[in-house]
DNA sequence: AAGCTTGATTAACCTGGGTTATCGGTAGAA
DNA sequence: TTCTACCGATAACCCAGGTTAATCAAGCTT
């Protein structure tokens, strides 16, 4: 993987590495780039879905409109995530994307995923990685939702942007671009925005996180992992390139017929 | 498809005619049944994770214990799933899973599912389109869990299940067995099962839900959807037979090797 | 420089649902 | 038949977080 490499790839590699076959699938994904402003929305509820997208450069959040009028944030997305994964087995979107940043988005139909599943076990594996994983992401989200409080529920969302964010390698120590509004957070965390406001004052006295407009500050990250009671399982190690890498697993993916020793226990 | 066909056939079925090879692979999936007690747990967070089940028989549920003693019920399984999907891209599981009912399960290695990238584009599309319906699940039960109120929770829940037990043809009019207890339930939706309790007898003399123990009657399906602003589109008719069926899509998908008009640069 | 608009803060007040506790019904178990 | 366990119902009390509203700061227009 080398520096030109486009996010989508390296975002694979992260799994596999990947053949120069495989890559140029994949650069396929991004054959039409085109630029979004901030607050555009890509598609909403219920619009025809035949298309997904790749971020590949700024923030991106899917969300639900509720009869009530208020709205709930379901993920959000960072440079290299596909987007709209979630209908492939619909016809009619079930949420709304809209940008947080500007950013660039590339559209490809339905049945380029075709074509991967086709051509490549490798990336077709990888992909249900990438969907099992943003299972985790939400299974962890909902857990959030359905079961702390307001405190663990901010604290455990900013840490998660933290790892996310350590993990693609965009940031070195405890001080990072949050591009969210308030009350955009409210939305994602089944708040009001003036509990939001009210919790991170409390972080702020606590010397827990200092925010200041969309600029964040973690002074001490593993004191605010330990407020939100935070279990990283879901989401680093624990993604098992053991499964992928280069070894006998790898090779049984690619030629099925290999000898049956079971399965890689740690 | 015939009647001695597994459940888990008729679940794929769901989404597209299947071949006999097909089948002849999904067979493989439930070689080894297992007899499983009512509360037995198949696995425990954390346990090493390296093979799936399909739920032949009884009901089945995923959870997480949390820190303060409290527990999260995740998501419901019924005869035809496949539990364990989740834990696709990681080595340890997630999230635990106990039987409901006595039961029947049948589990096969992760290695099984590569041989099903490999040998099948259908079903690998169909696993994805069940991945991804699983997650359309999950999502509206985060929606539940953040933003509805105790009697929107419950309500939304009992229809749920009402109508996902429809689609299976498990049962005709109004009337089923539910056989959760009310903690269970109260697991799921993030409640006290004390409130659960008030809100079963808010609907009782309403004459929205009829419970006695384990049987539940629905005097009025519509009536109880509508308390819980119940929209189906994640559930019902979106699922895109379009997609699969007879058409250029499904062909190609059967029909790997043929002609290259692989490369769309349109 | 005088407005607007959008976001954030803080305070006062209120409520949905948690908590604890008690009691009754039903089902196996012995 | 009685014992024990579990499940469900109801009541009393309480608090985390919602709601409303007022105020302020920081960009923007013009």
């Amino acid at each position: 993987m080398n520096l030109q490499d486009s996010c989508i790839i390296r975002h694979f590699s992260h799994f596999c590495r990947l053949s120069e076959d495989d890559k140029q699938l994949l650069r396929r994904l991004e054959e039409s780039p085109e630029q979004v402003k901030a607050g555009s929305v890509l598609w909403q509820e219920e619009d025809s879905a035949s298309e997904f997208c790749t971020l590949s450069r700024g923030w991106a959040y899917s969300y639900r409109n509720l009869g009530d009028g208020s709205r709930q944030i379901l993920e959000i997305y960072l440079p290299g995530d596909i987007i709209g994964l979630r209908e492939f087995a619909f016809s009619q979107r079930l949420a709304g994307v809209a940008m947080i940043d500007d950013g660039v988005i590339c559209h490809f139909p339905h049945r380029r995923l075709l074509d991967i599943f086709n051509q490549s076990n490798t990336l077709t594996a990888i992909l249900f990685a990438i969907s099992s994983r943003q299972q985790a992401l939400l299974t962890e989200r909902l857990i959030n939702l359905a079961r702390r409080t307001a405190h663990q529920k901010l604290a455990h969302f900013i840490y998660e942007m933290y790892l996310r964010l350590l993990q693609t390698g965009a940031l070195s120590d405890g001080d990072f671009r949050l591009p969210l509004s308030q009350e955009q957070l409210a939305d994602t965390l089944g708040l009001s925005a003036v509990h939001v406001s009210r919790t991170f004052s409390a972080f702020r006295e606590q010397g827990l996180v200092l925010r200041d407009r969309h600029h964040v500050k973690l002074p001490d990250p593993e004191a605010l992992a330990r407020v939100a009671e935070f279990d990283d399982c879901y989401l680093n190690d624990s993604v098992r390139p053991i499964f992928f890498d280069g070894t006998e697993a790898a090779m049984r993916m690619t030629n099925s017929h290999s000898a049956d020793e079971g399965p890689v226990a740690k």
